[in-house]
RNA sequence: GGAUCGGUAGUUCAGUUGGUUAGAAUGCCGCCCUGUCACGGCGGAGGUCGCGGGUUCGAGUCCCGUCCGGUCCGCCA
């Protein structure tokens, strides 16, 4: 027997148990005659004491950083109690002790606080993991994923795997491919996303599906991106969009319960994805505080249904606003006292490239009730007070605006919501708000090729009461500047997006079930239906045979268990995580293959010079 | 595809205007130490300054190229 006792569980109530323990030593700590050693485990730290015996050989077989360790020994007070640690009451003293295996010595600190770099870590990641912080990621991981079966058992749902080695199909992100070695020149391809399969799973009648599975997409990495990545995959028949949203604000509430212990009892709240955008500039806007956009300008097809206020700031003579097609403020709660400093700052911020706003317009609403802003010259003071109103901007308050063209200015008012909200300390970690996103278009312009793309994915379904607009109008857009005049452009769906503190942790539609409309829709996006039944005619053909109404959506898992963390990146929260460049570190993969293997896939490389 | 920051001891970093033998902390090795837990004290070893080229009397430092890594934009149905 290795061990009796794991280095997280004796306390004071096992004084004089006889106990064996094995595990890895963090640190060595020698008195001449005495020695102390911490053992650590998966479960904790346990003090062993070697006297003046013991010691001896120690200094036979000297102990280094990460030996693995057995010892055998009374368990004993301590006359120095350590508060910091579970088991700082008590301390083994060692009797007899075997060294099960050596180590190199670490090329960093296998400590909460390592020295180890990003690159370092992955490259041992073995050894990274042992860290605490680590293993913490990975423990609530796991109480994630134990939450997410547990409430998904009880309400019926039926995990089924689904196929990893499938057809390419490139409607949105490219693929990852394999060749097969048994059909040369041919490729499976790796799921995006188990989407097909869970449809064709609702056609055969497993009512409730879900599936925590890896899904494969070939594009650039991000902190919160890898290559391959897990979702929580769910999708029930006979079910409205109502349904579902309850059925998975539940899992989620459910997550919070036993993962984090939170209640979250109050009602999650909805908003149209019209509404994120108007107020928020963002399909995933973190509405942990409450700043909202005032439109100031617009244009009127972006937003067909709001009221336009620019007579607030139409003849003034200011160019910048005057020439802009968006116009667009924050207020922001007591920043009124900002230094030129700081708002030079804010000014540099919007222009840097990643925002590429031209500059910044500020109005200070000065708790006196007088405005001091940077367009004095061109607006009067009930001018400024009039804005300042349509801003909500109390006293003591900074208005931000910006102007310029509409997407990238709404893009960039957003950002600079949250890098507000982030400096007035607005976007606690440990403060939870969730969100559903409705009601978003079906179809997004490609300006590339001209056309329309699924905005979720092509077998989202179109608000019922927009299927005659689909149906009855050519997709084809005669007039690329004007794309936005175009019927599409305004067809809703019915798409939802679950939003936690601004970020998109699960997205998913209610989906179309019958054969005529999802020919429609292939067609809509340009598919002929030569094309469109050589890519999907398994689910055409399925939608024949009694195909019932459906939907689901998925959820992030590395992301959702990342904001559940606390932490921006996910790469932490994966075991074995790839690099920026997709590479995995460790294994040094992807790599080159044998010639021999190219020759059995009868494939040959010719690599265009970089 | 693009922008930007970084690469110096095992590790994390500093290194001024281009100028003597490239430093600190930590880790490692040795000696001392019977109550530490970030132990302490003394001593020691440890460097192709990512790589290639250029400018210069002289390059870690300046220039060009390249490789690697971080972050972001595009991309991510």
């Amino acid at each position: 027997m290795y061990r009796t006792h794991t280095c997280g569980e004796l306390s004071i109530t096992d004084l004089n148990k006889e106990t064996t323990l094995a595990g890895w030593v963090q640190t060595v700590r020698k008195f001449g005659a005495i020695t102390f050693v911490d053992l650590r485990d998966r479960y904790g730290i346990t003090q062993l004491l070697f006297g003046e015996e013991l010691n001896l050989q120690l200094a036979e077989t000297p102990l280094g950083r990460e030996f693995v360790l057995q010892a055998t020994g009374k368990v004993s007070e301590r006359s120095n109690k350590n508060k910091n640690i579970v088991t700082g009451d008590i301390e083994i003293n060692v009797s007899s002790f075997r060294i099960l295996n050596k180590s190199a010595v670490p090329p960093f600190k296998i400590e909460d606080d390592t020295d180890g770099g990003d690159d370092l870590r992955m490259k041992y990641r073995y050894l990274d993991l042992r860290r605490n912080a680590v293993k913490k990621n990975l423990e609530l991981r796991y109480a994630v994923s134990r939450s997410t079966r547990n409430y998904l058992h009880e309400n019926n749902f039926m995990d089924i795997e689904t196929p990893f080695l499938i057809k390419s199909t490139p409607e949105g992100a490219r693929d990852f491919v394999v060749p097969s070695r048994m059909n040369p020149g041919q490729f499976y391809a790796l799921p995006q996303s188990p989407q097909t399969f869970k449809q064709l799973l609702m056609v055969s009648g497993y009512d409730r599906y879900y599936q925590i599975v890896k899904c494969f997409r070939d594009e650039d990495l991000r902190a919160d991106r890898q290559p391959e990545f897990t979702q929580i995959d769910c999708e029930m028949c006979f079910v409205e969009q109502e349904d579902i949203l309850n059925m998975f604000e539940g899992l989620v509430k459910r997550i919070f319960k036993d993962v984090n212990g939170i209640d979250y009892t109050e009602k999650v709240e909805r908003m149209t994805w019209e509404d994120a955008m108007w107020q928020y500039g963002n399909d995933k806007p973190d509405i942990r505080f409450g700043i909202k956009i005032c439109n100031l300008k617009f244009p009127s097809h972006a937003f067909p249904s709001k009221e336009n206020i620019s007579s607030l700031i139409n003849d003034a003579n200011f160019q910048v606003f005057d020439s802009a097609e968006t116009v667009v403020a924050i207020a922001v709660p007591g920043c009124s006292e900002y230094s030129r400093k700081q708002t030079d700052e804010l000014t540099e911020w919007v222009k840097r490239p990643q925002i590429g706003m031209k500059g910044l317009v500020f109005i200070k609403v000065n708790t006196d009730g007088t405005f001091k802003s940077s367009v004095d010259k061109f607006y009067s003071e009930e001018k400024l007070k009039a804005i300042a109103n349509a801003a909500n901007a109390e006293a003591g308050g900074l208005i931000l605006i910006l102007a310029g063209a509409e997407e990238r200015t709404r893009k960039a008012i957003s950002e600079l919501r949250l890098e507000m909200g982030k400096k007035l300390g607005f976007r606690k970690e440990s403060e939870f708000k969730l969100l559903w996103v409705l009601d978003f278009p079906l179809f997004e312009y490609d300006g590339e090729n001209n056309r329309w793309v699924a905005r979720h994915h092509p077998f989202t379904s179109p608000k019922p009461s927009d299927i005659e607009v689909m149906i009855s109008n050519n997709p084809v857009i005669e007039n690329a500047e004007k794309y936005l005049e175009h019927p599409y452009a305004n067809i809703k769906a019915n798409a939802y997006d679950m939003v936690l503190n601004g970020n998109e942790v699960g997205g998913g539609s209610i989906r179309i079930y019958q054969r005529e409309l999802q020919e429609k829709m292939f067609a809509a996006l340009g598919m002929s239906i030569e094309e469109s039944q050589h890519k999907f005619g398994f689910l055409l053909g399925a939608f024949e045979y009694g195909a019932p109404p459906h939907g689901g959506l998925a959820f992030g898992f590395d992301r959702l268990c990342a904001i559940l963390g606390g932490s921006e990146s996910i790469r932490d929260f994966i075991a074995f995580p790839k690099n920026n460049s997709g590479k995995d570190v460790m294994l040094d993969a992807p790599s080159t293959i044998d010639d021999k293997q190219f020759e059995e896939l009868q494939i040959k490389l010719d690599l265009k010079p970089s």
